[in-house]
DNA sequence: AGCCGTGTTGGACACTTGCACAATAGCCAC
DNA sequence: GTGGCTATTGTGCAAGTGTCCAACACGGCT
């Protein structure tokens, strides 16, 4: 029985929770697993967490957001729309690891249900849709790009991406993870009024 | 206390199962909800189902089935790729009802565990697939259309449209049905050479 | 009419779930 | 040291799950 700071026992618990979460699914995830994931009783966790479904949505804000993190970090990295937008789509492949993807999928289905999961969910995805429109926005000023509704261009890529990646990871055929990529840059060209290659020919 | 004969019986359980399921989606459908829907005992279900996996997939089967064949008719009642494409998108809409679509992403997310459900969801995804597919290989057959992989674009279409759905129906905000439309037969314009508005206009 | 096959019942079963709460045990201030 | 605060335990609970099964009752057959 070790005792730790309510801080880092909040930290062990998300931790602990993220792996569960990502070997069994969200929805499968219960409160028992994670307790025996940590080594601890199932009281302990709800000495801290109001509910499972904040816990859940606790966690996936975690895992998700790591991955949102990278990305942004990613893009801060190297200057100009183009070279922005080619590491985007890079990144996002490898943000999206299939367990990834699957608690995407999960949290999307979960929604209706848990609205903590729901919330978290869709401010996530408008995350990842700013991160795109911010490049658009900055591309277009530099007179890069040619595109009157960067946000609704975002929304669109990212859409595109998303469903696409979806049969990959879903259906674990059909669509491969360069096809996802490759396709999803072609229609960035087209959307943003760039020649086609500039952003799908790899480097 | 009605007594029917397996084959109907068997059908009433698969109504009920979708009925139950689009009210509460997938993953919350229980026997004894479907039981309650029957007006029967639970215990009659399992006399006819061999196991809850299974009855879930059939009634996914035949909830989303029925859509796919409803747009498949519509289809074949119109003449010529642009109409028929125009019909794809506005019955997609209708297709796609809330309820419709939550049943996709629960077998989107369910399809890692559930080998059934996973069949199944990736059997009608094909299917929706193919439907587009065949439309645009007939455009292009007429020289309506300009495209060199009917199968690639048909993919590109049909996961546009669906990342779009997703983010309406899973989180009910930031895109709005006639959007999902517009822009997937945009998109759908620009992939098969037609002139901008000719599938995206309002008739 | 009576009988028998079988569709149907309703509850038992063993299990799981999230959550609550008294009791316990470790750590820090004094 | 020692007391007190609190992190942690472990058990209990009520409600839920899928599955099973002996008993029942309806409908067609003789």
């Amino acid at each position: 029985m070790v005792r730790l700071s309510p801080d880092v026992r909040r930290d062990v618990i998300l931790d602990a929770t993220v792996r569960v979460m990502r070997r069994k699914g969200m929805a499968a995830t219960t409160v028992r697993d994670i307790a025996h994931e940590m080594g601890t009783s199932s009281g302990l966790i709800h000495h801290y967490v109001e509910s499972m479904d904040v816990l859940l949505a606790d966690a996936f804000e975690r895992a998700a957001g790591e991955d949102l993190q990278a990305t942004r970090i990613a893009l801060a990295q190297v200057s100009g729309p183009v070279a922005r937008l080619r590491i985007f789509f890079a990144t996002y492949v490898r943000a999206e690891q299939d367990w990834a993807f699957q608690l995407w999928l999960d949290a999307w289905s979960e929604a209706v249900r848990r609205p903590a999961v729901r919330e978290t969910s869709h401010r996530l995805n408008v995350a990842w849709q700013q991160v795109l429109a911010t490049a658009i926005r900055e591309g277009t000023a530099d007179g890069v790009f040619t595109c009157d509704d960067p946000e609704a261009a975002a929304w669109r890529i990212l859409s595109l991406l998303d469903g696409l990646t979806l049969q990959a990871v879903a259906h674990e055929v059909d669509i491969d993870r360069t096809s996802v990529i490759r396709w999803s840059a072609r229609f960035a060209e087209s959307e943003l009024g760039l020649a086609a290659g500039s952003l799908s020919d790899l480097p």
